[in-house]
Formats: structure tokens, C-alpha cells, sequence
DNA sequence: ATCTGTTTTAAACAAGTGTTTAATATTTGT
DNA sequence: ACAAATATTAAACACTTGTTTAAAACAGAT
């Protein structure tokens, strides 16, 4: 007989799926290039061979791994431009989410961009994750609203970069801005906390010059 | 007799510099993990021994390196804020060599932020140049504009987050904003001109909100 | 218990890593 | 021209890399 049942796990958890977490963690930290097999192994307490007996290569892993990631990146964001909210609430709740997501996931932006620097298959891992953004229709609502006058005339890269920059680059710098300032983990956390209220009020005020506060 | 003048090049330009240019194109392209001794020995067009015949290891050659390149990376900066400008000049002059160095070094500020991140070794080739930043008196100056009003009430720390966010992470997330907004090189170059005015009036109309345009 | 398919392991593979060595080539000082 | 110092090279070193292999351990069904 076939056997449709999942395959039965020997150790405590599931052996793949164990493997996937420490690719995470491991990936997320080092990068797809400064890190081993035997480390991603090790971390999650297998043998190397596993690893390529679930998952073909190492470079197989890291493309799973990474469309997971990029998945998670922008979820939130599309979450947020599909509701039906004005857009300055929009906006608000999009970098607020942003800061939150990135309160807990602080160096996932570095490992994104660096990826996508210097990594060219890691492009390709992205593609899936496009369509949900494109799909959102954010893009064609911002335009609408500019037509209206609502909002400052500006290309639509050019909105996505200053909103982008305010949120994720205060998490990236985080080891620049503490040895420039000497400043320690749990004030530069502060500095971030505070720094959210910033970004909001600064972006809103750019883009709707016209309003009052 | 000691030998006082420089040693003596047998190639058609001195074999140091050329490895130190080499190391400096390699390093920045693919980060002090990713690549090889050797590769940066092909790209100088030397034997690999010459790399450690010059600088000891790769370790020391790449914090060699990577001084360098924090200094380049903050002298605009430093030069800026060690003028006697007006500190609303300051900012905007410091915004618009910021785009101009960035768009003729793309790729420095994933590089050093990469390092710092990753390679904890990293850190202490930043010292330095950290004296560099402290001297010049930037901070000390904004302070004393915030004690008489002049100034947004903003910890130092933040504003200089504020300001290097609109900055850096523009030229950092170029291949990510390509590939989700479709666009060309030279189109997203054309972007980033245009960004830098919206970041010099966004970033001073936040930072001194009793200024009329 | 035996058979069957799946999971796990230790060991090996070739290729690439940083670094060293010992020999060669070139320049320099006399 | 010769000798000392410097520059350059090919080869080797021990080690790590990703991946494969063949054997072992295990589970479930009969």
C-alpha cells in the first residue's frame, strides 16, 4: 500500500522542519555565503547529510528560506494597503507596523538588501512575493489620490523610498549609530521607540503639506 | 645605509596599491567573507602570496581597507559639519554632497553596515575615525541650537538617524525598488536626483517647523 | 520475525580556503 | 661585476567547503 500519512518523525520534532528554523536563524545572521552547511546543521543538531536529504543543496535551502522571508517582510505591508482605511491612517499604521515588525526582527532588512545586493539567484526568490504586492493595488490608489490633489505630487518610487528609509534604516544602522554616539543596546532601543513617532509625523506632514496639525 | 626612499616598483605601477585597489573593488562588491584571497590577488593581476607578502593576512588587509572606507565615508560629512554655515546650510549641504558621494559609491553604505553587523572585528577599524566625528564639535553645536528654540527638541541621536536614513537607504534598496516597481537603472538614477530634494526640504521642514517656505 | 521503505549516520570526495616555504627573479648599493 | 636586499613565483600545507555514497538504524505492515 501507499503510504499518504506524513512521514513519521524519529526525533523529538520534525527533522526538516528543525533544519528550516536553524536555515533561519543561520541565513538571517550570516548570510547565504559566510555560513556552512555543517553550521546550519550543527545549530539544529543534525547531521550535514540531512540537510541535502531534504533539501537537494545548500542553495535550494536558501532560495526556501528566503522567499519565507521576504513573505513575512512585506505581509504586513500589503495587509495594510488592502484595507479600506483613509490613507493617511494607512500610511500611520503602515510605519507603525513597520517598527513593530522590525522590533522583533531587527537585521532581517540588512539580509534582505544585502542579498539582493550581492546574491543575483536571490532575485529570483522575490518574484513570488511581487505579485502579492501588485496585487494589493496600493500603487493605483496612491495615484488616484494625486490626482485629486490630495496629496504632494511625487512619484510613486520616490513615496515608497521615504517611507521606506524612515522605518527600516534606524534598525539597520544600529551598530553604526552605537559606537558613534556610545550609546548602549537598551537606549538605542529607546532612540527606536521614540524615533517611530518621528517618522509618522514627518512623513505625513511631507506628503499632505496641506494640513493642519 | 638604510633605505629611506619607497621601495622600488618592478611592475608597470607599484604591486602594493594595486592589491590595495584590487582588495578595495573585491571587499566592497562582495563583503570581507565572500570572497577569496586569490580572487583579489586575480583582480590585481598578482600571485596570491603577494597579498600576505604585503599585508600579513587577509584579516589585516581587509581592516586596512575598511578604515579607509569608513573615512571617505564620514570626511564629506565631518567637513560639513566643521564649516562655520548657517546650521540650515549645514544640513542642506550635507544632504546634497551625501547624494553626490553615494552616487559615485553605491554600494559603501551596504558594505559598512554589512561589516559592522557581521564581522565583529569590524568594529574596532572604526575607531579612529570615530575621534574624527567627535572633534569636529557637530554635536555639541546642535545642542546648543536646541537649548535657545532654534531647533526641533529631538535627541541627537535621532536627528542624525533622520538625516542618514534619507540618505543612504535610497542607494541601499536600488535593487529592491527596481524589481518591485519595475524600473531601469537610469530611471531609478533619475529617481534618486529628484529624492534628494524631497529629502533636503522634508528633513529641514521637520527639523525647524517655525520656518515658512 | 521478516520484509519494505524511510530516515540517519559516518566517511569519503574533489574543490577551494588562508597561509607558508623555499626557490627564483629583479633591483640596489658598492 | 658582484653581493645583499627586495620582489615575485610555483608549490605545498592543513583545513573547510558542498555534496555524495554506502551502510546502518528505525518504523510499520504482514
Amino acid at each position: 500500500m501507499f503510504n499518504f500519512a506524513a512521514p513519521k518523525a524519529r526525533m523529538n520534532q520534525n527533522a526538516e522542519e528543525k533544519i528550516k528554523q536553524a536555515a533561519l536563524r543561520v541565513f538571517i545572521q550570516k548570510g547565504s555565503a559566510n555560513c556552512s552547511s555543517r553550521e546550519i546543521a550543527r545549530e539544529a543538531g543534525m547531521n550535514v547529510a540531512l540537510v541535502n536529504y531534504y533539501f537537494r543543496s545548500k542553495s535550494k535551502l536558501f532560495a526556501l528560506i528566503f522567499e519565507t522571508v521576504m513573505q513575512d517582510f512585506l505581509k504586513s505591508m500589503v495587509q495594510v494597503f488592502s484595507s479600506d482605511l483613509p490613507i493617511r491612517e494607512k500610511i500611520k499604521i503602515l510605519i507603525e507596523r513597520e517598527f513593530e515588525f522590525l522590533g522583533q526582527h531587527p537585521d532581517i532588512p540588512n539580509f534582505v538588501l544585502n542579498e539582493l545586493a550581492r546574491n543575483p539567484e536571490a532575485m529570483q526568490g522575490i518574484l513570488p512575493v511581487l505579485n502579492m504586492v501588485n496585487e494589493s493595488g496600493v500603487f493605483d490608489e496612491a495615484r488616484k489620490l494625486q490626482e485629486r490633489g490630495d496629496m504632494r505630487q511625487m512619484d510613486i518610487v520616490q513615496i515608497t523610498i521615504l517611507i521606506m528609509s524612515n522605518c527600516q534604516y534606524p534598525f539597520m544602522a544600529q551598530p553604526l549609530m552605537k559606537v558613534i554616539h556610545g550609546v548602549s543596546n537598551e537606549t538605542y532601543k529607546e532612540h527606536l521607540t521614540a524615533h517611530k513617532t518621528h517618522a509618522v509625523n514627518m512623513v505625513l506632514g511631507y506628503l499632505f503639506p496641506n494640513d493642519q496639525l
